[in-house]
RNA sequence: GACCCUUUCAUCUAGUGGCCAAGGAUAUUGCGUUUUCAUCGCAAAAGCAAAGGUUCAAAUCCUUUAGGGGUCGCCA
């Protein structure tokens, strides 16, 4: 049995190398069909927020991904921290320090200056004597003094950490709260996860964890630091790389499973594959196959894989997305042809919704340089005798196919090239020079409004010349 | 500064001593398909960070150097 876990603090929304971190540890779950559980860790009370956390479900919501059983929050779990406290306490495995903060960054500073690293330096772990009058003690908890801390990453292979460099850190704050690091050993531990899958800036934390484990006697569970993702540049991701927060993309016109796919691509592999549902991630993830290496985060290939996944989308699904988009067309009588002639052309739900506005709402201008190119010599006389012909056609014409046969008859009848009336007709339909092809449009339109179209373009050459 | 991690085309990656004069994907460029654009197909260009070792043989093992990242909180 498999048991992982994502645990974010509610105070923002999820980002991308939380949700690539929560991916990983839901699909290794999920293929061995074990728990994916969600722990919220709100111990540092004044900087979480309600709209943070609602943001986060939103997020994984949005993707589909889901957790087991219901969240954990560990500001509600405060008592239990309190008694393993106490417990450690007793058996003298954590002690109180009465150092006071100015002591602690004076100490730090003559460390950094030393060209050590800094560290608390044990002084209050084998006190007995009289504490000092005026300071309220923190709890710190005995490291090991000498050897190493060594571990078994599940990505990196074998960490090994010189115990010199892990110091009795504070397991409770004065005042009682328990940090960080504790907690989190505690709660893994009772939650029973087996798989701990995390960004590597916690590499350094897990021997201090390692320490809380020994301390209370519990089974480590095995863990995984996945490399972090920077920008193209190499450096820290930050908001001007593009967003960084999940639900931006959709805002962006992304589809989840885009998404998922890129940033599962982006750390593991699974030999040449490149395109995964969520289905077949689920049944080849495995983090032994996570690089160790730090990837650069490009846009390019979640683009590309965006267009794929339009393109491979029915229709009404992405009709009902294009809603958030401004564009409503579920009811629209050819929907099925509206998006067989724009899907191919919109790497976003964006781009396509603009697609399918450029055949809905009629030309408000031509473009100059396609109008100069294509309204000039026959063209206005072609457009006219075009017209006509589709009137005559009228009650024949509903396919594309159908129109297409009007355009090679009206061609061959003229013995012109296709161009001749074809652009003309395009730069008429649509106001440029590129687009769906001719005969979706006006079978989209119909014939009234295709003449319409035409009707504008004339009227537009006439007031022109 | 100290400690830890890391380094294959511009980017994501395959590769665990001989199948590699390094494969795939994106992006780029060219050609083809298409009335246009897009899609699609084909092709090109592009890389083992550097230097030393070990070995009959190294992208793969070792050492050093250089680059990048992370961590050094009574934050998480």
């Amino acid at each position: 049995m498999i048991t992982t876990r994502f645990a974010p603090s509610p105070t923002g929304y999820l980002h991308i190398g939380g949700l690539r971190t929560a991916l990983f540890s839901w699909l290794w779950a999920r293929k061995n069909s074990g728990k994916f559980l969600l722990r919220i860790e709100d111990t540092d009370l004044s900087r979480n927020s309600d709209e943070a956390l609602e943001a986060i479900l939103k997020a994984f919501d949005w993707v589909g991904m889901s957790y087991d059983g219901d969240a954990i929050y560990q500001s509600k779990r405060f008592d239990i921290y309190a008694k393993y406290i106490d417990q450690l306490l007793e058996e003298g495995k954590a002690y109180k320090c009465y150092m006071t903060k100015d002591e602690l960054t004076a100490l730090r500073e003559e460390q950094m200056a030393q060209g050590e690293r800094t560290r608390y330096d044990g002084r209050y772990r084998d006190f007995t004597g009289t504490p000092p009058e005026g300071v309220e003690p923190v709890i710190r908890i005995k490291a090991p003094l000498d050897g190493n801390i060594i571990f078994d990453d599940g990505i990196k292979g074998e960490i090994c950490i010189s115990a010199s460099e892990v110091d009795d850190f504070v397991i409770a704050r004065a005042g009682g709260v328990p940090t960080y690091n504790f907690v989190v050993a505690i709660d893994d531990a009772l939650m029973g996860l087996t798989d701990v899958i995390r960004g590597d800036d916690h590499l350094y934390n897990t021997p201090k964890q390692i320490v809380v484990y020994e301390a209370l006697g519990f089974d480590m569970p095995k863990f995984y630091h996945v490399a972090m993702i920077n920008n193209e540049q190499g450096k820290k991701l930050s908001k001007r790389d593009g967003a960084t927060d999940v639900m931006e993309y959709k805002t962006l016109g992304y589809l989840p499973e885009a998404l998922l796919n890129f940033l599962v691509r982006l750390g593991w592999s699974h030999g040449d594959q490149e395109i995964f549902s969520v289905e077949e991630m689920i049944e080849l993830f495995d983090p032994k196959d996570i690089n160790k290496s730090s990837s650069n985060y490009n846009l390019d290939k979640l683009l590309w894989l965006n267009a794929h996944y339009i393109k491979n989308s029915s229709n009404n699904k992405l009709a009902q997305m294009l809603k958030d988009f401004g564009v409503d067309i579920e009811n629209h009588d050819k929907l099925e042809l509206l998006l067989d002639a724009t899907k191919e052309r919109g790497k976003t739900l964006v781009e396509l919704a603009n697609q399918i506005n450029l055949i809905l709402n009629a030309p408000a201008e031509y473009n100059p340089k396609a109008s100069k190119k294509a309204f000039k010599g026959t063209a206005r006389e072609y457009l006219e005798e075009f017209a006509n012909m589709l009137k005559n056609w009228d009650s024949t014409l509903h396919t594309p196919p159908e129109y297409h046969a009007v355009i090679d008859k009206f061609v061959a009848d003229k013995e012109i090239g296709f161009g001749k009336i074809g652009q003309p007709l395009r730069v008429s339909l649509l106001g440029a020079m590129t687009g769906s092809g001719l005969d979706e449009i006006m079978a989209i339109l119909g014939v009234d409004e295709t003449i319409n179209r035409i009707q504008k373009a004339i009227e537009f050459i006439d007031n022109r010349d």
